[in-house]
DNA sequence: TTAATAGTGTCTTTCAGACACTATTCA
DNA sequence: TGAATAGTGTCTGAAAGACACTATTAA
């Protein structure tokens, strides 16, 4: 039942965890607060919910993402809502988080078209502004647990790659070695993946299949019944 | 960057899906609203923030819930956040929605203290206010798929219990058989349970163990490498 | 001694983990 | 033919699934 304490002025935002893999390390989109609190400092993307121009919080936070970086992710799911007294000096607020998965390749044009981002590695994530530090980390531990019973790290792909890229990926989003063997096995079972015809060299030895995430998945996360070896040490 | 269009005047309610077993049926906690919108119909027990009152969010489910039932549950998470702008006729709101688990015998004599709530069959949610139906389904997913890897189920428990009781709660949450064997295997190996030297009998045959989850866990949560047989068929 | 539920033992199958082996290319 | 990376085959051990078996009680 309503109060008179009820709700008017409650602060509602949407923020974006935005990663990608640049030289086989995780990396993820901050920038520089254009605007008090916290002007200057380093934030993730994020802004308020325009109550006209977005029809749910899915829409701000790809508004959101498209007017600060100019990037739509083709991964971006619902992380946690961050909501209480003291994360915004301005009062109570709530923040509804997203986190997002892009090709760095799409990043790095992005970035050409429209600086005024950067990206940090994971390991070297400096003090952020509000409670922002806190989201990253429930980001990043979603990502790696995710990583190991879905296809989720195929959304950091670009189109065509190899065995040993998908293979890279996931040994370096969930920081573990994976045995080559099993962890192909595992793949083939997943059935996401096709080959194309064309080949790739590298160098002085036997050229790679190159594959592509499937044409007729609507959408290349897949759910595993078990989750991916997590025995083998940091690689 | 704030707009005209900001923020002001989006409401930000909490809505909790309580859910116990009773009758070897998993059911959820409904009640009447009392006001407008949707005056008079089914809902999940929700209200909004207080902005003076609640620390957080989580403060305010458990504010909500104690007001509107009386109980304060043993296990409360966040679910998700519902967020648009045709939810509520009202206008552009957000529900922080909590998901909670509760001892039917709680349920009970919090129900006898302070009626004002009913016990609905999960098979037979009627028709919800708001977009309730929906967050409904998504916390008996959640309820479901978080069983199947961790202890969440001994929340359903009292404090005392057979292993068949826990072996019953578990199909009933889940929805499948599980071999009695393996699942004494698993759950020994979970240690989270810990005998207490009294017996119980239930008739013309060998009187059960009792056990208890073990007093020195803090919280009785414990995830599991590998999730439950899900081959079985249903019970 | 039988009915009923509690609780154990054990065989089979599946699959991860390890790792050796073959394949194919360029220099 | 050797170096390098791609890709396969297969053995082993751990754990799930199935299910039969023993245990203990009251009537």
């Amino acid at each position: 039942m309503p109060t008179p304490d009820s709700n008017p002025n409650i602060i509602v935002t949407v923020d974006v965890v935005l990663f990608t893999l640049r030289d086989k390390k995780l990396h993820l989109v901050l920038m520089r607060r254009p605007n008090e609190p916290f002007a200057g400092q380093w934030a993730l993307p994020g802004g308020y919910v325009h109550r006209l121009e977005d029809a749910d919080s899915l829409a701000a936070a790809l508004r959101v993402l498209r007017s600060k970086t100019g990037i739509a992710p083709p991964y971006l799911e619902q992380l946690y809502s961050f909501a209480d007294g003291a994360r915004d000096p301005r009062g109570w607020s709530v923040s509804l988080s997203y986190f997002a998965l892009v090709d760095e390749a799409v990043l790095t044009n992005a970035q050409a078209a429209a600086p005024g981002f950067d990206l940090v590695e994971v390991n070297a994530v400096p003090r952020l502004s509000f409670d922002h530090n806190r989201i990253f980390e429930v980001a990043l531990k979603r990502l790696r647990d995710k990583s190991a019973y879905s296809t989720l790290p195929c959304y950091l792909l670009s189109e065509q790659f190899t065995f040993a890229q998908v293979h890279e990926t996931y040994e370096h989003v969930m920081g573990v070695a994976l045995d080559k063997s099993a962890f192909r096995r595992k793949l083939a079972e997943m059935d996401v993946l096709e080959e194309c015809k064309g080949q790739r060299v590298g160098g002085a030895h036997r050229p790679a299949q190159l594959f592509r995430v499937k044409a007729d998945l609507a959408n290349r996360l897949r759910l595993l019944d078990r989750p991916l070896a997590l025995h083998s040490l940091a690689s």
